[in-house]
DNA sequence: GAGTGGTCTAGACCACTGA
DNA sequence: CAGTGGTCTAGACCACTCA
């Protein structure tokens, strides 16, 4: 058993027993943060399995209910996956969850079909003010652009500028070309896991060069998409623009 | 005491106590639907509070616990809204939910800001084959089209064309002139609850009509929007489709 | 201070998975 | 059939609201 005596009789517990009034935690909350440390210090990797509720609980002193409640919060986050019979995973970035998490372009007659990267190209250089502040970089920071032409059904349907701070991807020049689903890499090879994404679309005209490039006449109307990605410790890490033609396609978006 | 024994000791409990194999439903999904049903009967009303957790689960013959997994089911589907000390209410469409929920425009410099309905015409119609379909209606249903303009910050950004069943509302052109909430007013008026929706989203080219409202040029880039609100009960129940300026405003998408 | 929802516990039993 | 997550219960106590 390599997961031993590492959490024993926590030093959480800031239970307010008094008339705490402020700053009170619940339990479950202070537990799952500590999971979540562990989850972003590494102890458990994407895809592996933590241990049982059971085994987690005493290990933090809780009881099983209180554990439930701190997993059942990081589930509902997406940060673990709970599968009954078989165990608690630490949730990967595997095909089916870019497609559906982070992909929200669907073709009008297929549904939801994976995009295929055509283009690629990597490149650095410092990073202009408004990716400073996004980004939450300091004065002089580098970073890496990578230009994507993506197809779908065939035909090339979005034109993508990503941008990423370069001293949280070390190299990445390196491992060009880049693989299709690009969060497993950012997983894999640089241990950065995406967690979420705000959005802001708008409505373009076509310049020239993106016209050129999807095939369309320069001033077509483009649905453009503006992403910040964040990770697991909540800090940005991806800036992205994605421009993309609507014509037999659209971006889907619920509300609930 | 009005509400008294209307579900005592319920016909519910399919417990699956030997080996029924499919078909088996938790007892709190049970409670939850048995409290949505309720709350779609109208026997509580939006706004109004339910009884206490301690009342229901008497009521209903089961425990607090599997009563809270319940309501802490319909309140993270927006149904219900809880508040420590106070109670549990009906959620209603208030300036705030709609505001927050169902309207994802926003303000390049401003951020939210609640859209002002400037133009407001309705009119009756028999339905076309698509939005038959897509409102579950029959081969002869009628319908409710709402044309309408609305600005924000002062400026015309958004025309919209909203579909709506006839026979759901009946008499809504004597409520013109329409309030600038509108799912308030399928609430009050006509007893129907906007649970949910799904939005397609494409960039298009203005037409002159839209050009003119707008106060842009033929074929400027648009942002489409279209629509479907699906009630609490499940069936459709709007049909609506956005055109928007976004030079000044823009769209948000979370994902989650 | 009475009443409400929110947390925490301890334990029993159930449904599902995989060796 | 052992082990995992999922459900259900009963009861204690806490934080919050409002009269």
């Amino acid at each position: 058993m390599p997961d031993g005596n590492d959490a024993k009789a926590s030093p959480l517990r800031t239970k307010a027993t008094a008339g705490a009034r402020l700053g009170y935690t619940p339990l479950y909350l202070q537990v799952r943060q500590d999971l979540l440390d562990r989850i972003i210090a590494g102890t458990w990797q994407p895809g592996m399995a933590l241990p049982s509720e059971q085994q987690l609980a005493s290990q933090m002193g809780v009881s099983q209910g209180t554990l439930r409640k701190a997993l059942d919060a990081l589930a509902s986050d997406g940060v673990i996956v709970r599968h009954q019979g078989r165990g608690t995973f630490v949730a990967e970035h595997d095909q089916r969850r870019t497609l559906f998490q982070f992909f929200k372009i669907v073709s009008d007659e297929n549904g939801r079909i994976p995009p295929e990267t055509v283009y690629c190209q990597v490149s650095m250089r410092p990073a202009s003010e408004t990716e400073r502040e996004a980004l939450e970089l300091g004065k002089d920071a580098d970073i890496w652009v990578i230009l994507r032409h993506r197809a779908l059904n065939g035909q090339v349907a979005l034109v993508e500028d990503i941008v990423l701070p370069a001293d949280r991807f070390p190299q990445l020049d390196t491992k060009v070309p880049l693989p299709n689903n690009i969060y497993e890499l950012y997983e894999r090879q640089f241990s950065v896991t995406v967690a979420n994404a705000r959005e802001r679309l708008r409505a373009v005209r076509a310049e020239a060069p993106d016209a050129e490039i999807l095939g369309c006449a320069e001033g077509a109307p483009l649905l453009q998409i503006e992403r910040l990605a964040v990770a697991l410790d909540g800090s940005a890490i991806e800036l992205r623009r994605t421009r993309c033609r609507t014509d037999r396609f659209h971006y889907i978006s619920e509300l609930r």
